[in-house]
RNA sequence: GCCGGGAUGGCGGAAUGGUAGACGCCGCAGACUUAAAAUCUGCCGAUCGCAAGGUCAUGCGGGUUCGAGUCCCGCUCCCGGCACCA
């Protein structure tokens, strides 16, 4: 490794391009001259937003934040440079568990000096620091830190009406309990059955909690039209709300309970030969029979006791028992067995199902577990003869004929769902009219639970008093502070739960004694609104300036990690639509575009954690080659949103790369090997360039963009050594490949505009635009195909007819061979393409 | 199982249906140097050939086309998401 890059041209007086020198310099005069500052009050350009997801401040700088943020600062560089008020904001997701875990462990460990918050604010400002070398246009005059009281405050406010909108409500339910992080957990950071954070088997626990009405945004949430998303975002959106067509039909217990369940194929109610319950349905213990009171016990019992994951593990082989008691089909009055079993969850429809052995692959194998009925009802397309039960193999889902299904027989079930299959269409109008069921969509998305049994968050600002029940704080009453002189108990539990001043509060309706709510909301708040608040950051009057809101919404363009997916940008589209209901905005959506990087692996290929020894520092890597030689590998790695495992070599092409184009602007030029090069040439290169780093940075194709800057750099140093370099084409290149350089590399630009002798800053330069005209040349190379095999390349007049382009290709040596003494079938010609012979 | 994405030299990758491998890394050779580093120049898919040139080659098998990495049909493998969701 070097420790400074060398270079060196063809002679003259040498200063090495040496990055340390000049990059502090300007990130410190763009700080003074606030040339990023943006004014959003500034009518006179387009307004663009440019948002990239903000970091939790974890306490370093990890060369995953580097990928992150870079690309989106040079396309957001680019953006400016194009004419637009660009506002990139930079803020601290401040709120989580690490923090408040790391002051449990040195509670633990005997010292009660550290405390979330001083260890959060050390962390953060640790962290501008290291972002201050990235050289990124960030305007920190916006920033954002969501544990500040002037943030949460907020999340508060936003909480109380909702709960006065009845859109937040507490309800007790079955939830995902972290038994390390010691706290419930929404559906959407469990992974695989474990904590997202903490990687700990989730357990299931009944407990009160607060929940947000997620689901009655589901169908909302499923349009995402009038949006440039990547594809596979909303994919994963769509697939995890998982919406449903059916039908639900009321079965009667044969004491007159009724039992509903959902289906999404009522046109095989037919052929529903039992019941099965979940293990947890409240008609369970009402109707089991004596008999069978025991095994039903024991069975409700052992799958209690049962993880997620043991669930999971269970899924082979097929359980459940049979609690003695029959429902009656209400299509054919068929006398059916009830069974439970935990393959029906009480979390989704209605926790009970109709068995159909026949057309569902589970209760197929259910059936053939316990020997129970399976009657066919659809005849495959294709099947020749009777259908016979004994013989299947495996259920049949697809497409046929409706038989032994009453009123149905002989229609078709296309596949297709819901309405769009006749037969499902018939079996709904008939449930109708018998008043049986009814069309109904159900969805796989649970409302998002937000309590959190945890300190460091924002407090759930109600009370619980004996006389009035739950009442919320007062609007004046707020923010609800969280206390800080708390003890962090080797127990791992909230503080909150443990300070007397806290819990003990009048009641804000009574004015009698009442408790405080010592739960604190799921983080996922605090990230669902934060790009409002940027625009006003320091407004205490009100949580959203509306005026700006509506100038600055929604965000042109948001970027970040595909891990959020599902999880923030859900969350944030779902409270958009809340904030809108409230009237506190006008859009419905947050993020018009969304672009996401892959991540950023260890050269070993596995995720980066310091446990695996295979972090990457940036601070080093800046130390050796400068950021902007590290900002252009980050680009150059490959596509971003693919991502790329880390990996040293390379990195030294992009320190050459820069060097050279120090070289251009600082070495003396001595070249004078006349007519190597045109100045023709010359402005087509430059002008070629132009055009294609502006479309693929338009594009998010930083690599090819980076290609192109390289090969723009190759041509200015060849026209440099034939002599040209005192050329107004060659110098009106040199300024143009720095304007193309700024969004990539902004220091060693900023240095060179200014030794060129340019004015003002190079950030503060119009784009260059291309001229077409000088991307034509006087003749081009053509490639000569006979049967498909290219055979000669021929170099012809640009403006050649079809004609004497033929001729001169027929008149090329080998093509010739190959043309000889056979017979000319057809003859294509692609003007600037290629020549293509067709002979026998 | 369902949904999404992918497979191209030794490596990262590039290619509106039109000369596959741009750009870079690694490697080899040369120039400069007492020497080395740095820098600069050239070469760099496999294979046959002295050469001219030929053959093969973008995961596998077919197809459409004058022409396919690219389009269509059928597979294999890898990555990501979801998953006993009725």
């Amino acid at each position: 490794m070097t420790e400074t890059i060398n270079k060196s041209a063809a002679g003259g007086h040498q200063e090495r391009y040496n990055p340390a020198d000049i990059e502090r310099k300007w990130q410190q005069r763009w700080r003074e001259q606030g040339i990023y500052d943006v004014d959003l009050h500034d009518d006179s350009k387009p307004k663009y937003y440019f948002l990239t997801m903000y970091p939790y401040p974890s306490g370093d700088l990890h060369i995953g934040h580097w990928y992150a943020e870079v690309p989106a600062d040079a396309a957001a560089r680019f953006t400016r440079m194009r004419g637009n008020n660009v506002l990139f904001p930079m803020g601290f997701d401040s709120f989580g568990l690490p923090a408040e875990n790391a002051a449990v462990k040195a509670a633990r460990a005997g010292d009660t000096n550290v405390h979330p918050a001083t260890l959060t604010y050390e962390r953060i400002a640790h962290m501008k620091q290291q972002f201050q070398q990235m050289g990124a246009m960030f305007d920190w005059s916006k920033e954002v830190v969501t544990c500040d009281p002037g943030y949460y405050k907020w999340n508060q406010l936003f909480f109380i009406e909702m709960l006065e909108k009845g859109v937040a409500y507490r309800k007790e339910s079955m939830v995902n309990w972290d038994p390390v992080d010691q706290t419930v957990l929404a559906n959407e950071q469990v992974i695989d059955g474990r904590g997202d954070r903490s990687g700990a088997l989730i357990e299931r626990r009944l407990m009160p909690q607060w929940h947000f009405k997620i689901t009655d945004y589901a169908d909302e949430l499923l349009d995402f039209s009038g949006l440039d998303w990547p594809s596979r975002v909303v994919a994963m959106q769509t697939n995890w709300i998982g919406r449903s067509e059916g039908a639900e039909v009321v079965f009667e217990s044969e004491q007159g309970d009724q039992i509903r369940v959902f289906t999404t194929r009522p046109d095989t109610l037919w052929g529903a030969t039992f019941m099965v319950l979940a293990p947890e349905h409240p008609l369970v213990a009402k109707l089991t029979t004596d008999e069978q009171r025991a095994a039903t016990e024991a069975y409700v019992e052992r799958t209690s006791h049962m993880s997620e994951v043991d669930r999971m593990a269970d899924a082979k082989q097929k359980s459940g028992v049979f609690i003695g008691a029959y429902a009656v089909n209400p299509v054919n009055q068929a006398r059916i067995p009830i069974w439970i079993a935990d393959y029906v969850l009480m979390g989704y429809g209605t926790g009970a199902i109709m068995a159909v052995p026949y057309g569902d692959q589970r209760d197929f194998e259910f059936a053939r577990e316990f020997g129970l009925d399976i009657v066919p009802v659809v005849r495959p397309d294709g099947a020749e003869g009777e259908v016979l039960s004994e013989e299947l193999e495996e259920a049949w889902a697809g497409p046929g004929t409706m038989i032994n299904s009453g009123p149905l027989n002989g229609l078709r079930h296309n596949g297709e769902k819901g309405r769009a299959s006749p037969a499902i269409a018939a079996a709904i109008e008939h449930l109708e009219s018998i008043n049986a069921g009814e069309e109904q969509v159900t969805y796989r998305l649970r409302d998002w639970l937000i309590s959190r049994q945890r300190y460091w968050g924002t407090p759930i600002p109600v009370l619980y008093c004996d006389a009035c029940g739950i009442v919320p704080e007062k609007r004046e009453n707020l923010p609800v502070i969280l206390p800080e002189d708390v003890a962090f108990l080797p127990t791992g539990e909230s503080p909150l739960k443990t300070h007397e001043g806290f819990i003990n509060a009048t009641c804000p309706s009574c004015g009698g004694a009442a408790k405080r709510e010592t739960d604190t909301m799921d983080t996922f708040m605090d990230s669902a609104w934060y790009w409002f608040r940027y625009l006003s950051p320091n407004d205490d009057s009100r949580p959203i300036d509306p005026e700006l809101a509506a100038k600055w919404t929604p965000v042109d363009m948001y970027t970040g990690g595909i891990e959020h997916a599902i999880l923030h940008l859900l969350y944030a589209r779902f409270f958009t639509k809340v904030l809108r209901d409230l009237g506190y905005v006008s859009v419905s959506e947050p993020f018009q575009r969304l672009r996401n990087q892959g991540m950023i692996l260890g050269s070993d290929n596995e995720k980066m954690s310091k446990s695996r020894g295979n972090v990457v520092n940036p601070d080093d890597l800046v130390a050796q080659y400068g950021a902007d030689t590290v900002r252009a590998y980050l680009m150059f790695l490959g596509p971003w949103d693919q991502g790329a495992p880390w990996s040293y070599t390379g990195i030294d092409g992009q320190a050459r790369f820069l060097s050279r184009v120090w070289s251009l602007v600082v070495d003396s030029p001595s070249g004078s090997q006349a007519g190597g090069m045109t100045e023709a040439e010359v402005r087509r290169a430059v002008h070629h360039a132009i055009k294609e780093v502006t479309e693929d940075l338009a594009a998010f194709r930083f690599n090819t963009a980076i290609a192109e800057l390289m090969t723009l750099q190759g041509a200015l140093t060849k026209a440099r050594a034939a002599g040209l370099a005192g050329s107004p084409e060659w110098r009106a290149g040199v300024s143009t490949l720095l304007k193309l350089l700024a969004p990539i590399a902004p220091h060693i630009a900023e240095e060179l505009w200014h030794r060129l002798g340019e004015d003002g800053s190079v950030h503060l330069q119009s784009w260059p635009s291309f001229d077409p005209a000088a991307l034509v040349s006087d003749t081009v190379t053509l490639a000569v195909q006979v049967n498909g095999k290219v055979r000669g390349q021929v170099e012809v007049p640009a403006d050649a007819t079809k004609d004497a382009i033929a001729a001169i290709a027929k008149a090329e040596p080998n093509v010739a061979r190959h043309l000889e003494g056979k017979e000319l079938a057809r003859e294509i010609v692609v003007p600037g393409r290629l020549v293509s012979f067709v002979v026998k």
